[in-house]
Formats: structure tokens, C-alpha cells, sequence
DNA sequence: AGTGTAAGCTTACGTCGTAAGATAGCGTAC
DNA sequence: GTACGCTATCTTACGACGTAAGCTTACACT
């Protein structure tokens, strides 16, 4: 089979996970899969298992880069300051990495890194002084917010191939008459480039935050 | 093989989805498949496809069921309570069936009443008098709020089976030294009955409409 | 040279969705 | 009655998936 021995870099856990990320940013955590990883790397897919356990450990793995990308609420800031910068930058983060949002919402996949994030915005709420009952809700309120819209979100954009697709169908299915609101909307969405949807979550983040500063300064 | 010759009652696309939908609640989205499905009908899985044409048609079929399940924003009444009850209507609907949300907001299965429900949406706010830039931020708030959230929740709750093994798995990761927060604010959870979490979605729903009737009372 | 160990490969099993074609049961026409 | 055609159902098979089990190869160290 081989002609000339070109010397393979060998494989290692961490050019395993760079690769197996970068698969998933291209083609969705779908086209992830242990056989295709394999051919990426020029290895066969059993071949993975000396340096990854198993498929969940390979997605643990890649989460885990993925979390390395965000940053928690600084205990120096204020603590709306702090906890808005930090959501921002799970927002951005989750957004880098789409298909990674289901994942970190999964119970299959807790990793040290995800408890410390949520003791920490835990922390942030109750060192401001809410009560425990509010920083109860609160943290939950957040908690989904963030990565509930970073999920709604990654769900609603596309590839330019999947948007010409989308554009046909949504063009044969949204007739102004039947969906006016619908229909201005779209038409919205095509005027505007992406980047205005970034504006959405600091908009809705800062609808809960302004909310939250309300009760705070009743306290 | 038949031994007595009991007449089986014949498959119809109606008896199919709905026995799928209680498959999907029972046991999770990933336990409904072909097989499974005929096998609970008494028929091969092959024989579905006289009456469904593919497995997506299939999920359509049952996410109708539950978009049947959901109130849209009444025109008669004030803009904020209409919107108010019919976002907790999805949202109990979406609970109800936890696999959906995610099916939801696939755009592969975008349905005439997803988009009659988005339409709806929209009209309230455009109704209510918000100016089109704002309507079309406060619509991406809070569907993505009502449905993240949603999803974020579903993704937080388990089958008793699931709850022990992680109540397990938690208490070996959650040390109180490392994670005090996380740790007060599992007992929290341990206190409470899982019918708090409920008002959960409704606080952050309430935080958002209040700061929409901000922006709304200085138009 | 001999031996142990780890890396990588091959084969195989049970799962999935579903294409293609066979079969069986029925209503109607002659 | 019998032949026909239609439709519902079943059978078989294919290429994907994750991965268990066992094999081969290459190198380190004695």
C-alpha cells in the first residue's frame, strides 16, 4: 500500500481533539463521527481509542476547549458588570462552537469546568447581596437565558449553503398575506447583515439584569 | 405463526403518531425509532412507511400534536397579557414533552403552525405599538427566551431512573470546599419539590415583559 | 537476539433509516 | 367462479453508526 513512507505525526489525545473540534465547527457535531475523525487524522477510526476512551469522551473533550474560551464573572467588578461581561463571553463562545450548546446543557457531560462556571455565578449572585431564594431564581433565569438563547440561536443561523436552501423553502412557505408580521420580519433579517443579532442577547441579557438591579436596590 | 387469528386493527397515520408521541414522552426522542415504533403497533417497521413518508415526516407529525397543545397571543386582550399566558402555554406544552424543543427550533422542521405562531408573535408586539426595530428585538428575546429556556430546562430534568444515578455522580463531584455555592444551591434543590422550578421561567418572563412595558410606557 | 509494551489495524456485531421487491388479501369485472 | 389490479404488509438487504475483541507491527531495553 505504501508506496513512499511519508512518517505520520502520531496521533496524541490533543491532536485528536483539535481535529474532532474542528470537524464539528465545519460540518455540525452530526459529522462528527469516530470513522471520519479517523480519515481526517489518516488513521483508522479504532485507532482513536488508545488516546480517547470512548465517543463521550471525545465530546467531553471538545467541550472543554470550547469552555476554556469563556471567561466567569470577575469577584473584583461589580457584580452586574461582571456577570454581564462573563455571559457575553459564554455567549460569544457558544456561538464560535454551535453544536456545543446541546452538549453543555447535557447531563452526560458535566465536566469540572462547567460546575465551576455555574459555583461561580452562583457566587457572583449571592456575594451581591440577593437572598437565597432570589439568587435561586435568579441564577436559574440566567443560567437559561444564556445558554438557551446561545442554543435558540445556534439553531436559527446557517450555513450559506443551508441559508439558500432555508431562503427557497421560506419564500414558498411565507406568504405576506397569510403572514404579514412574518413576512416584515424576513424581510428585517435580509437587510440586516448577522451582526445584529448579537445586540438580541445583550438586549434580553440587559431586560433580566435591569430587572435584577431593581430588586437588588430595594433590598 | 398466527396461531389464533386476532384481527389486528389497521395502521393509519394517526394511530402512527400518536403512538410515536407516547414512545417520545416515555422514553426520550432517541428511543423513538422505525423498529421500536412498529414493534409497539404490532407491525414491521417497514410497513410505517405506507402511511408516513420518512422519519421527518414523522417528527413533524408529532411536534404538530404539540404545537396543538399551545395557545397563541389573544388579540383582544392587552398586549403584555396575551403574550404573558401564551408563552407559559408553550412553555407547559413544551414540558409536557421535553424532546420537542429541540425538534422546535430545527429548521428542518418548521411547520404551518410554528410559523403561525411566530406571526402571531410578532403582530402582538407590532399591535402593541412598538416601533418596528424594537419589535423586531423583542421578538428575538423572547422566543428565544421562551424556547431556550424551555430547552434548558427539559435538558435540566430527569426520569427518576436518571435523577438517583446522577444524585450519585453529583455528590461525589460536588464538594462543598471547592463548590459552596453550587453545593447551597443543590440542597436547595433537594429541599424543594420540582414544581419551584415552574416560577423559574416565569420570573425571567416577567423580568423581560416588565422591562418591554418600560420601553413601551415612554413611547 | 529476545522480550515486553504500546500503537495502530482488521474484522465483526448489533443498532439505525430506508430502498427494492415479494406476498397476501380484497373488491370489482367479466 | 375466476382473473385482475390495488393496496397494505412483510422480507431482505445496504451503508451508515459506535465499539468489542483480537491481531500485527515497531520500537525500547536487556
Amino acid at each position: 500500500m505504501a508506496t513512499g513512507n511519508e512518517p505520520r505525526i502520531p496521533l496524541s489525545r490533543d491532536r485528536i481533539l483539535r481535529a474532532a473540534l474542528d470537524l464539528a465547527d465545519e460540518g455540525g457535531i452530526e459529522s462528527l463521527t469516530m470513522r471520519r475523525l479517523g480519515q481526517a487524522l489518516g488513521f483508522e477510526a479504532m485507532s482513536l481509542y488508545k488516546h480517547v476512551s470512548n465517543k463521550d469522551d471525545l465530546l467531553d473533550g471538545i467541550l472543554d476547549l470550547v469552555l476554556d474560551e469563556t471567561e466567569l464573572p470577575a469577584p473584583g467588578d461589580a457584580w452586574d458588570a461582571a456577570i454581564r461581561k462573563s455571559a457575553v463571553s459564554v455567549y460569544e463562545a457558544l456561538r464560535r462552537h454551535p453544536w456545543s450548546c446541546a452538549l453543555l446543557m447535557s447531563p452526560d457531560h458535566v465536566l469540572p469546568a462547567r460546575l465551576h462556571s455555574m459555583d461561580s455565578l452562583l457566587g457572583a449572585l449571592s456575594d451581591a447581596g440577593f437572598s437565597a431564594e432570589t439568587t435561586y431564581h435568579a441564577y436559574h433565569v440566567l443560567d437559561g437565558y444564556i445558554l438557551g438563547f446561545s442554543f435558540w440561536h445556534s439553531s436559527h443561523s446557517y450555513t450559506p449553503a443551508e441559508m439558500s436552501d432555508l431562503l427557497e423553502r421560506f419564500s414558498r412557505m411565507i406568504n405576506p398575506d397569510v403572514y404579514p408580521h412574518l413576512y416584515e420580519h424576513a424581510q428585517q433579517h435580509l437587510a440586516d447583515g448577522p451582526h445584529r443579532e448579537v445586540s438580541a442577547f445583550e438586549f434580553g441579557l440587559d431586560l433580566i439584569l435591569d430587572g435584577l438591579r431593581d430588586i437588588h436596590d430595594t433590598l
